[in-house]
DNA sequence: TTTCAGGTGGTGC
DNA sequence: GCACCACCTGAA
């Protein structure tokens, strides 16, 4: 079997900022290298000289499937390029975090995923992704030591009663997770849809959802079907938008008009700046 | 031991 | 349409 090798070109793909800016909550760092599981597979990427390597391990993945995961078809140094012009906090976010990249992730694992980060925060939201995974998922094998496990897929999660559901530190959410899977199974809807539609429309018919507001729904397009024009607004937003930019009131406006087509990036990397570095002390 | 963070759904105005 | 609050649990 020929071997599934991508090469990202370090200049505009850094792993730390890209898996480490609450996107996605399964990657994890061994010394120079990111273990995490893609759809059917296990793929790890690691450093080559300046570029990177991601490399399927366990399992399977196609090359184009793997592409799209990192999405390759963007061209990422020119976004950063236009977008640092634009203000001295974008500048400075770039200086922070260039190389951050929007995965395009499953549509259900994103679906769950951020049904489970409604209240929550990242060290549990990864508690209880991994505790559903091994549960649920299928094993895919050992790579250091370490069990690896699919994301279940609807089938196997629609069997779960709500207390199957109740996995680590899942809380009150188990509910959610359950009316969703319920609905889904019942109806046999289609989470291809959103596709097709446009953001307000992404965002309401998602809302049908048990656990899916606004927020949620915005994450589920940002991340899960390559909206880039979604733009989650979650505290941490709230509070950058309301330091660095001095807006409080109609956020929304604010984000639509003033970081136009590219804003889910944008917000993407200045809410990474936001918590990694101003939130730390760091002004400049 | 207590306090806190963190979105959604539901209630009451 | 807006303001409020319950929901749950790991971490500090």
């Amino acid at each position: 079997m020929k071997k599934i090798q991508l090469c990202l070109n370090g200049k505009s793909f850094h792993p730390k900022h890209t898996f480490e800016n609450g996107q996605c909550f399964r990657w994890i760092q061994d010394g120079d290298e990111y273990i995490g599981v893609v759809d059917e597979a296990l793929v790890r990427v690691k450093p080559k000289g300046r570029d990177f390597i991601a490399e399927v391990l366990l399992g399977s993945l196609e090359m184009d499937r793997l592409k799209t995961y990192f999405d390759c078809e963007t061209d990422y140094l020119a976004m950063e390029a236009l977008l640092s012009q634009k203000d001295p906090w974008l500048e400075k976010a770039f200086k922070i975090g260039s190389g951050l990249r929007l995965l395009r992730q499953d549509p259900f694992e994103m679906l769950m995923t951020f049904i489970i980060s409604s209240n929550n925060n990242i060290p549990k939201i990864r508690l209880s992704v991994e505790d559903l995974c091994a549960r649920y998922g299928k094993l895919l094998g050992t790579y250091k030591g370490i069990d690896y496990y699919t994301f279940p897929t609807l089938d196997v999660l629609a069997q779960c009663s709500e207390d199957d559901l109740k996995v680590k530190a899942i809380g009150y959410r188990a509910k959610s997770l359950y009316k969703t899977l319920e609905k889904l199974k019942a109806e046999a809807i289609d989470l291809s849809i959103p596709f097709g539609l446009d953001l307000e429309d992404g965002i309401e018919w998602l809302k049908q959802f048990y656990g899916v507001g606004d927020k949620v729904a915005q994450c589920i397009l940002l991340f899960g079907y390559g909206k880039e024009d979604a733009y989650p607004i979650d505290t941490w937003v709230k509070q950058m938008l309301k330091e660095l930019y001095g807006v409080e009131k109609n956020q929304k406006a604010f984000i639509e008009t003033y970081f136009g087509d590219h804003r889910g990036f944008a917000q993407q990397v200045l809410f990474y700046y936001m918590r990694n570095y101003y939130a730390k002390g760091h002004v400049d």
